[in-house]
DNA sequence: GTCTATATGTAGATAGAC
DNA sequence: GTCTATCTACATATAGAC
């Protein structure tokens, strides 16, 4: 014993900075795999090869193909819930809340992140894929519906002759809009012959949303 | 031989009726077992249990799983195709043609195909499988752009500011949020403690669609 | 914690009798 | 055309050495 652990208690056990390290690495891996070729295209295989790691510590530090899933949704969560909330409390603070403004708070943070860190890009599929099959709805309310909430009722009090299904409506329409353009730059491209700069799509997609909204409150 | 084959010449057999109910049912089998767990989760034992039919039979009849997911996709396309064209010309034949009556003409048809047979609900899940999924972006491109195209183009005629790439970006939110709609009855449920009937969430999408296309046009 | 080797199940596909 | 039996490959998962 040449008592590295200072003071700190041991509760189960300590992880090493190493372990660590690997199992962010693995986390990163499956969230990559997982992205390129959903739940069920993706193997154990794959994502060891990604990771550079033998099969065997994936199950290690996964606890399997369904427990990793989870986790890898479940990791960068609570940094996008609080990515959106910090975008929304600025939206306030700036001047009057807007619809465009809560959009904005709810849509512009990710693909910020994306932006910055291709890690985030494939968490963005990843989300999409967590959104399209009921399989993970479990994972979804956890994870996204309470944010989601906290939005919706933001958009109810600027729209107050709507009812709360029809905002539940456009706010499904919005995030599958919102998710399209995130997961699928090629589809635009292939119909439209051209594309606009991100940021300009990104304004589109807010004011697209926002019009779509605004609509429904007649 | 008792000659149940009049004049008809054979070039590589003609299939009894017997064979093309049996091949119906394997592509009914598919298209419901795709449409619930997508290529990579539907297994042809699935298929072949649904079908009430052998696993080889599937696999004759398929040509493998590939194959037999592009039949199944492509089984439907020109009905869906000639429906929308339909009723795009019979929003041109009633009245000046708006933006929500394009919107109508091409959303609406699915819809309606969807109730009054199962198996066209199941083909939706199907087209938003393949609309979500690079891998097949070929058959995206064969069976669903052409008609999407001709629909881009009245579009683009009746908001003569907007450009190309901006109409295409409109239009995958919209098909995105249709396929939302078709494919997530629970989503919305989930959100807003409460649903709209079918027909009124219908009207909302196509009035939320029309709404974020003329808001581009400024 | 890490890695090798292996157990066990099930996938897609085919050969050949009927 | 239809169906049974089987081949081969690869999936997840685990047991146990280091």
């Amino acid at each position: 014993m040449t008592s590295t652990q200072p003071t700190e208690t041991i509760r189960k056990r300590a992880p090493s900075k190493r372990a660590l390290a690997t199992k962010d690495r693995v986390l990163d891996a499956a969230e990559k795999v997982f992205a390129a070729r959903g739940f069920d295209g993706a193997t154990i295989r794959d994502i060891a090869a990604e990771a550079g790691e033998p099969v065997g510590t994936i199950h290690h530090h996964g606890g399997g193909k369904n427990a990793l899933f989870q986790q890898t949704v479940a990791r960068r969560a609570d940094a996008l819930s609080q990515a959106r909330m910090t975008a929304l409390g600025r939206a306030k603070a700036e001047a009057d809340l807007t619809l465009e403004g809560v959009l904005w708070a709810f849509m512009y943070p990710i693909f910020a992140l994306a932006d910055q860190d291709p890690r985030w890009r494939h968490y963005a599929r990843l989300v999409a894929f967590v959104s399209a099959d009921d399989r993970w709805q479990d994972i979804s309310a956890t994870c996204f519906d309470p944010t989601a909430a906290v939005f919706m009722e933001e958009i109810l009090g600027l729209l107050p002759h709507a009812s709360r299904p029809q905002v539940a409506e456009g706010f499904v329409f919005s995030v599958s809009a919102m998710l399209a353009l995130m997961t699928s730059g090629t589809r635009i491209a292939a119909l439209g012959a051209g594309v606009s700069p991100p940021e300009t799509q990104i304004k589109h997609l807010i004011r697209f949303c926002a019009a779509g909204f605004d609509s429904g409150h007649l």
